[in-house]
DNA sequence: CAACTCCAGACGCTTACCTCA
DNA sequence: GGTGAGGTAAGCGTCTGGAGT
């Protein structure tokens, strides 16, 4: 904006009018000087050396530059003010941006879950089906069996011959890991404990997401029923 | 040694001025 | 030429840490 190639009577005489006029209370900032652009060029890099001057070296850049050390040193807050702003502004810009990474990680994980759990609601249905048409066919056996033991992955594996265990093998591998801690989960997932919290700020408060009831009532027999532990590996972020 | 005062410097906010589009 | 926006030097009030009493 400021070319600051026109400094008016500027440096020929150097703010004599304006160190009289600071001495004068009140009388604002009359005949105010912009620095040259020598002068800004030194206390620029000055600045990037150090951005406080020890006193002494502050009346040594004020003698150099022709300023009045009040001025060196109005000139420093002033900049570290400046510094400050930018710095704010390029923070926040990099917070909004690791928080729509984070934001559209969280989509496709909410979408993959919709997946998975229509993915177990047919295979509720699938399971049902055989218990409701005939009680003959011995997999009502089978699937209570998984009731039973305490290590459901290895239960389901083991039916080799049906869909489910495939289904719950992909389960497995697009969840990474069989855990009951939900919070150590999202840790591991997301790395970082500090992007596991924005999760949770991400997370809708209306609970759309996480209300599993609806597809849990397939399980009307109780055939995943888990009384050893309050979670079941598909209550991922529930 | 604690309590108090004084002072210089820093900071945040604001004002006044300047320049440019 | 008038005007609004943006940049910036400086004013002002407040806080803080160090030195002296």
């Amino acid at each position: 904006m400021l070319d600051g190639g026109e400094y008016t009577q500027g440096m020929a005489e150097p703010f004599s009018s304006m160190t009289e006029v600071t001495t004068t209370k009140k009388k604002k900032n009359k005949n105010r000087r912009r620095f040259s652009d020598e002068q800004i060029k030194s206390l620029e890099l000055m600045f990037e050396s150090e951005s406080r001057l020890e006193p002494p070296k502050k009346l040594q850049v004020a003698r150099e530059l022709g300023l009045q050390p009040r001025q060196v040193a109005i000139w420093f807050q002033n900049k570290r003010a400046r510094w400050k702003t930018k710095q704010l502004e390029r923070d926040y810009g990099i917070l909004q941006a690791n928080y729509s990474n984070l934001a559209s990680k969280f989509e496709n994980l909410k979408k993959e879950k919709q997946a998975l759990v229509i993915q177990l609601q047919k295979l509720n249905d699938l399971l049902k089906k055989p218990k409701d048409e005939g009680k003959c066919c011995g997999q009502v056996t089978t699937m209570n069996s998984i009731d039973g033991d305490s290590d459901k992955g290895e239960a389901v594996k083991s039916d080799s011959e049906g869909q489910l265990s495939l289904s719950m093998e992909r389960s497995e591998h697009a969840l990474g890991v069989l855990s009951d801690d939900d919070s150590a989960m999202k840790t591991d997932y997301f790395r970082l404990e500090e992007e596991a919290n924005l999760v949770s700020m991400v997370e809708p408060a209306d609970g759309s997401l996480t209300s599993s009831e609806d597809w849990r009532s397939f399980d009307s027999d109780g055939l995943f029923d888990q009384s050893s532990s309050g979670y079941q590996w598909w209550d991922f972020w529930s």
